[in-house]
DNA sequence: CCCTAATATTTCGCACGCTAAACATCTCCA
DNA sequence: TGGAGATGTTTAGCGTGCGAAATATTAGGG
C-alpha cells in the first residue's frame, strides 16, 4: 500500500462503496420499473430498445452488448418470442447465426417506452460539469486500472487438481 | 437540463456509466471466484463473513446488510444450514425471529477467506490520494442526489387503486 | 380477554444468470 | 473429400432475486 494512507480514510472509502453501489442497484430499479409499465422485465426493455437502435442483432452480438452469456439471452429471447415481441430468422450466409427481429408488436411498445433503460442514470452524469466529468473518469479508470493489476496477480490461485 | 452542455459530451458520459458498471460487474466476478476457492457461491461467502464479522444476525437483519429481500435470504440460508455452515435458532425474546449462527464449519471456513468479499474494490479504492477521494465522493453524490430527485419526479406514475 | 393490525419468516411461481455439456454448422487443410 | 477443430446456439441443472400470498407470533385497543 502506498504510504501516507491514514486509516481515518476507511469511511470515506466505504461511502464511495455506498455510492457505486446505489448508483447500480438505483438504475436497474428504475429500468425494472419503467418496462412494468409496459409489463415486460428489465432485461427485456433493455433487449427491446437495442434492437430498435441498432437492428436486427444476431444472439452471440445481442448477448454482448448487454453483457449476458447466449445462455441467458436465449432464453430471455425464447419468452420475448412466446410474446410475440421478437422472432428469430436464420441467416442465409451462415445458418449457424440466429437473427433476432422485432415484431410489429415488439416495435410499438419499444416507441411507446420514450425513456432507454440506464437513461435516468445517463441523465444524472449529464447534470455534472464537463471538468467534473473528465475528473470523475480519471478517478474511475484509476481505480479500474488498480482492480485489474490486482486481479491479474490473483489469478495464479486457481491451482487445482 | 442545465445549458451549455454540448452533446459531443455523450461519449464521455457512455464511457463514465463503462466505468461504473466493470466496477460493479468485475467486483462481484472477484466475490464469486473468491467463493469458488471454498466451495461457496457468492452470496454464501458475503454472509459468512457478514456473520464473521458481526456475530448473529436475524434474518431480517441480514437481509438488510447483504440489500436483498428476506425470501431471497431464506433460500441461501436453507443452502447454507442443508450444507452444516449456519444454523437457524428461533429467537426466546420474540418467537417470530430467526436468528442465524455460524457452525463450527462455517467458522472456520470463514476464517479459512482472508479476503473480504468487496475487499479488492476497497483496496483499489484506498489506492487513491485523499484528494481524488474527496472528489469522487462529491462527484458521486451530486450524481446520486440527481437520480433521487428525478425518481421522486418519476413515482407518481405509480397510481394504482 | 378478544379482535385487529403490525411484524418476521416462509412458500410459491417466475425470470434471470451462470457453467458445462450437447448439438449444429462451418472452415480448413491433409 | 472428409474429418478435426472452431464457432453459434441450445439444453440442463442449479442458485439467486423478486413480489405476492400464506403462516406464525406479537402488540394494542376496546
Amino acid at each position: 500500500m502506498p504510504p501516507g494512507i491514514p486509516s481515518d480514510i476507511k469511511p470515506e472509502v466505504d461511502q464511495i462503496l455506498e455510492a457505486i453501489l446505489y448508483l447500480y442497484t438505483e438504475s436497474r430499479r428504475i429500468t425494472k420499473e419503467l418496462a412494468r409499465s409496459v409489463l415486460l422485465t428489465g432485461p427485456q426493455l433493455t433487449v427491446l430498445k437495442m434492437l430498435e437502435g441498432v437492428g436486427d442483432l444476431s444472439l452471440s452480438e445481442l448477448s454482448e452488448r448487454i453483457r449476458a452469456q447466449n445462455s441467458t439471452v436465449t432464453g430471455i429471447i425464447d419468452r420475448m418470442e412466446r410474446e410475440g415481441l421478437v422472432l428469430r430468422a436464420r441467416s442465409k450466409e451462415d445458418r449457424r447465426v440466429i437473427n433476432i427481429k422485432l415484431t410489429e408488436k415488439g416495435s410499438r411498445i419499444a416507441r411507446e417506452v420514450t425513456v432507454e433503460p440506464m437513461e435516468v442514470l445517463r441523465a444524472s452524469l449529464e447534470s455534472l460539469s464537463v471538468p467534473e466529468m473528465r475528473e470523475l473518469m480519471k478517478i474511475l479508470t484509476k481505480i479500474a486500472r488498480r482492480v485489474q493489476a490486482i486481479v491479474k496477480r490473483e489469478v495464479p490461485s486457481a491451482t487445482k487438481e
